[in-house]
DNA sequence: CGGCATCCAAATAGATACTG
DNA sequence: CAGTATCTATTTGGATGCCG
């Protein structure tokens, strides 16, 4: 190992970090990737722990689908559905605590995407003096 | 607006704040949502800028969605494709300022990844007791 | 209300072949 | 090398209806 020329370590060490970034970000989108996820989880934390409360705040998700989601969602560990056998059976939706290891991944992209969407306007305004 | 009771305003405000949260993590999941473009970056940013080198770095991308991809990445803003008229022409794909502003989605979703893969490899382990 | 089953349409992806 | 074109297979999603 120690015996390989500076510009072969190198290289390889960079591809090496580039491998282990890149299955790190990998896992992560496997797990949380898709449209729907991060958003679920985000209504959720807000206050909203019922079907269609959830449905009503994540703009444009179906039954099928968000049933499914949380379905994922319960099985990786990010939430509880808790049902209550009362009069009329009421069933919610809890986050887990696994699910406030997001924060930093949901803080990050709601930042980005708020930026994102100044800089798209700004864009958009320059362009539009070239092509009205 | 004043008039209003506390509780319908704190709701308010609360769902105020969610749908904003919502839509700026929609929006950046728009923008570099998906398996690829996030993976293609962060290869581009270690070393690789070819197009063959980029597709041997991210793993299970295909000629075709790798194209496409670098077209959406370059339309967008992310990257410049800078085509040299030598012999032979040599294409290559360099970031763009903009897409430093990701250092820190990167970051955080590497991170959380990696712990999560740890955690997945725990959950395994114990379960493999209950059911050899 | 909180879903599941079914059917159908649309989007996406893979394989393969071909081009300059 | 750096793609494009075409075709097909698979996934995904919406709409609808039904059920407890």
């Amino acid at each position: 190992m120690k015996e390989q020329n500076e510009t072969q370590k190198n290289s390889k060490e960079f591809s090496d970090d580039c491998h282990k970034l890149l299955s790190s970000v990998s896992d992560a989108l496997y797990a949380i990737g898709g449209k729907w996820k991060l958003m679920i989880i985000i209504a959720m934390a807000r206050g909203n722990h019922r079907f269609t409360e959830l449905q009503r705040m994540v703009n444009g998700i179906s039954a099928r689908v968000l049933s499914s989601e949380l379905k994922e969602l319960e099985m990786n560990g990010f939430i509880v559905k808790k049902v209550d056998v009362g009069y009329p059976v009421s069933i919610e939706y809890h986050l887990l605590p696994y699910s406030e290891t997001l924060e930093e991944v949901v803080g990050a992209l709601s930042r980005w995407g708020m930026q994102h969407r100044e800089k798209i306007k700004n864009d958009m305004s320059t362009q539009r003096q070239t092509k009205p």
